[in-house]
DNA sequence: CTACTCAATGTAAGCGCTTACAAAATATTT
DNA sequence: AAATATTTTGTAAGCGCTTACATTGAGTAG
């Protein structure tokens, strides 16, 4: 593999002109810069970006940390992420944490011992105290979808209760009066807003909320399942069920389907987050669109404005709000 | 930011020490061990990865190319390979090619640029001799779900003939006759490899291929949707129709439902892939599991033995062979 | 023609580590 | 106790770049 060296030597040149040249920065000659230029290409010259960020103490790279490499939602925000700084010639470390304190930590120390320029992170499982002590730190940071006091300029969220308010005004908008909920793992603040939300519109509606309504899921497929299997004996003969997100949703129908329902004429369900699959459902699920290709981008032009100078082209927003997507699961009673 | 000339101090040892005690190879007595520890403790000391990997020309850190960061497939990938390398201790760094020769060009030239220890690659729009050239130079690179020349050792493909053969015999053992076919993009080998099965199984059952029966999609949802259309037109009648992936599948069977067919009495469908959404679809779709979750998993360990000397739990093997998945979109007729 | 600018290039000191080799300290042998 | 082997530690030379500063060489003004 080539080296600065051996190009400056071909091209009868200094390290330092290399270099230059490289970077473009400084003014360098025509004549020398195609010196430098024709040696490179004839070497096959390819700049060690180890070294440069050593040299330099910048990489152009932004570490990014999501909770799992796979599911769509993580899909939609590493590729929003990806392509917004790709497009300014920066570059993203992803890694994942799996919703766990202990690999968060090690994702984030690992993206900052590789000295990554900016951090952004949707980090679920790790403490509000370290993620104020990371901002503190030097490693400028963003991040997704989780508030933290005094870090509201850190922060781009989506606004859970009033996503949570709408799934089920929708239904009760659509004369449902005996609405059931699967929420996610309550120990997750998106979770818990949701539910508020919930609650928040039964009680404007003057409907009281009953704890037997309630199941709790994990966010994923199967407890959907569980939950609508849960709900028929514990909540029977509710006409609408909503729930926390569209993968439970997903479930919820199939046990629905399973135990004879007819969607939406017998029973309405409402999802959360919009994700890609929630079309391919039959029917269509009707859920709460989640920006987080809108806070995906915020995000990047947030580090691209504040670590790179670069003018972001929409103003930085840090709230976003969620609103409904008509599909076909939830019918008029 | 502490460095390890501020440890070694604090420490009252020399920089090869401290360095000496981070790699745990070289012997250091307990007591100065301890010291060493207790300094980088005090000083929460964290190695700079990047001038680890200068000085010892090692980044402990393997690129992976997809083309897209979104999609079950790629999520499935990305996930299976990132598990085993990070649980051997070695880091993910992802690039999407977005299958486009120059981008595919440029995220590799990046990966090799950050001084990656090996690359998995899932490149399908670089030339078959880039590829050669890539593995004749100083890189470990393997190539997953593409075939080429002369590689056999360091690719990872799925037999797609056999799969396509597959979809196509399920269909014609369940007493289809007339058979529709929405292929790939078909520059695309594994599109053309599965349509090729296809072509044998008809074959071999004694039917003959009829090119009206055949509409060419992209792997997207909507071609499904399109090619569904479009084949009603062309090829009426038809009683089961395999799609070359999941998404394509999903899309038909929707254009199939609006155009009032009942799945799968009226018309069978059989997907390819098994991504995850597959099952959530109604009915849940019969398809080929394409198992690239064990061909992740087999190129990580591929990567782990013949760069970093780490046994494979598995004897490594490059060719994988699909199976039907038999769910509910596949009738007897 | 000399003095002075200013643009183009070169020199050399790091960036924070690893690692061959040398030196010192300790253990073992006789 | 001296001689030797062995373990532990230190010294210093890089890894491939960037960049402050110094130098050179034109170009311009007087």
């Amino acid at each position: 593999m080539a080296t600065i060296y051996q190009v400056s030597e071909a091209a009868g040149v200094s390290l330092a002109t290399v270099s230059r040249v490289m970077n473009g920065n400084a003014k360098v000659s025509e004549r020398t810069r195609k010196k430098v230029e024709d040696a490179m290409a004839s070497l096959g010259y390819q700049p060690n970006a180890i070294a440069q960020s050593l040299a330099s103490n910048r990489t152009n790279s932004v570490g990014l940390l999501v909770s799992e490499l796979h599911g769509s939602y993580f899909g939609d925000l590493m590729s929003t992420v990806e392509h917004v700084l790709k497009e300014n010639g920066k570059h993203v470390i992803i890694t994942a944490g799996h919703v766990d304190e202990e690999r968060e930590h090690e994702a984030i120390e690992f993206l900052k011992s590789r000295r990554c320029d900016a951090l952004i992170l949707h980090a679920e499982a790790v403490s509000d105290d370290y993620l104020k002590k990371l901002v503190e730190s030097k490693v400028p940071v963003v991040v997704i979808n989780r508030k933290v006091d005094e870090l509201d300029q850190n922060c781009f969220v989506v606004d859970n209760v009033k996503g949570g308010y709408l799934a089920t005004k929708a239904a009760i908008d659509a004369g449902h009066t005996k609405i059931a909920y699967i929420s996610g793992p309550l120990f997750k603040k998106d979770a818990s807003d949701r539910l508020a939300g919930h609650k928040k519109a039964l009680e404007e509606a003057g409907l009281t909320f009953d704890n037997k309504s309630l199941f709790e899921g994990d966010f994923h497929e199967s407890t959907g399942q569980e939950g609508m299997q849960h709900l028929q004996a514990t909540f029977p003969d509710f006409t609408a069920l909503v729930c926390a997100n569209d993968e439970m949703a997903s479930g919820a129908m199939t046990a629905a389907r399973e135990a004879g329902f007819d969607i939406p004429n017998q029973l309405s369900i409402v999802g959360f987050d919009n994700v890609l699959f929630s079309r391919y459902l039959y029917p269509k699920l009707t859920t709460i669109n989640n920006p987080i290709h809108a806070m995906g981008e915020m995000a990047a032009y947030w580090v691209l404005e504040h670590v790179y100078d670069i003018k972001s082209p929409i103003p930085i927003e840090h709230l976003f709000v969620p609103e409904v997507v008509d599909r076909d699961t939830l019918g008029n009673l």
